[in-house]
DNA sequence: TAAACCAATCGTAATATTACAATAACAGTT
DNA sequence: AACTGTTATTGTAATATTACGATTGGTTTA
């Protein structure tokens, strides 16, 4: 088959699922981490750094524009993209949420 | 086309990638959080728990071993699976490092 | 040894993702 | 209005992922 049973699993568990799509490709790293020291760019900043062609940037933008980690606005003919500060915030919040509920046993567990 | 293209990006990226890839689809946060809980399963709880064919869970959980974030150990006929405390605190360290890179602007950046 | 149990693997089908060329859409410029 | 620059969208091909039934390989139990 090879859809994913969405509905088996909680809201939670879900949003997670979405929001790791924002990591789980190397290109969209890289755009994020280009978003974290220039604070914005542009599609042709990406095309640039990244060398990949400009429809694949435009496509990884706007899969990082529907998980809601990054907002575009309009600037004359271009279109400035930057870090969404919000959704950023509950990410880390979600991510640390589990990253915290881990205590290493003493013992070996398995 | 359709093949990632590894060559273009940094070691970093790609190994924040496949760590993201745990936590990318809703089957494998519920693993992850069945583990968090009770520290130690096996396959047949997570075939109970989740609602999934065997053979899927099982598919996740090599997933899962080959990411390192769990590891399996045989004991009997069964094999029971825990969280990797090292792996765990790597993917947990990188992320947290992407994590607080971000620090909102004041104004509005875009 | 046979039966029962458990989990990995194989085979397969459906869907999703990744990538790019080509084209469309739109703003600014000449 | 025609041209240029920028990005989204469309179309398409290749690869990856998800899911499950069936089978295999292993250990334990009867």
């Amino acid at each position: 088959m090879g859809v994913t049973k969405t509905d088996l699993f909680s809201q939670v568990q879900n949003d997670i699922a979405v929001a790791a799509k924002a990591f789980s490709h190397p290109a969209r790293v890289a755009i994020i981490q280009y978003l974290l020291k220039s604070n914005a760019c542009i599609n042709g900043d990406l095309v640039l750094e990244l060398g990949l062609a400009q429809a694949t940037i435009s496509q990884h933008l706007r899969e990082l524009k529907e998980i809601g980690i990054i907002q575009g606005t309009i600037e004359g003919s271009r279109i400035s993209y930057c870090i969404n500060p919000d959704r950023w915030g509950q990410i880390k919040n979600q991510f640390n949420q589990i990253f915290d509920q881990f205590e290493s046993p003493k013992g070996q567990c398995c």
